[in-house]
DNA sequence: TGTTTGACTGGGA
DNA sequence: CTCCCAGCCAAAC
């Protein structure tokens, strides 16, 4: 019965690896409050794929083409704004965030322990 | 069809 | 602190 149940566990991260993630992916960010962000690593983790962060990166690539996604919310683990040069203009990421009260300087979150917004407290099992 | 490349991360030196 | 490396896996060469 345990077995069985990680085996569900285990088989359940492989079964997410389509375009599914990507659409979970894309829930995960719409969810997250205005003020406050989120980590690759971090919905990765929610969403049973503990090492596909960089999947994630490649989700909010591609998440251009949808509205009311704010893929200014993502962030790397540190806090970094690692992914400022793939929206329009490289500052627009921290535009946006200054506009929600999140203060950035040198590219770094100030105070990101505080503004952190992990799916995998917040929210229920996925 | 094989290789390289990342909006990443954790661990080690 | 910095740098390096190995997993990771979909795209793009």
């Amino acid at each position: 019965m345990i077995k069985a149940t990680f085996g569900w566990l285990f088989l359940y991260l492989p079964m997410t690896q389509n375009k599914d993630f990507f659409a979970a992916v894309y829930q995960v960010v719409q969810l997250i409050p205005k003020g406050r962000v989120t980590s690759y690593g971090a919905i990765a983790n929610y969403l049973g794929a503990k090492q596909g962060a960089r999947m994630v990166g490649w989700a909010m690539n591609a998440s251009h083409v949808l509205p009311d996604v704010p893929a200014h919310r993502v962030v790397n683990r540190v806090g970094l704004l690692s992914g400022k040069n793939h929206f329009e203009h490289p500052e627009q990421m921290q535009e946006l965030l200054t506009l929600e009260g999140i203060r950035v300087i040198n590219d770094q979150i100030q105070d990101f322990q505080k503004v952190f917004w992990d799916p995998a407290l917040e929210l229920g099992l996925p």
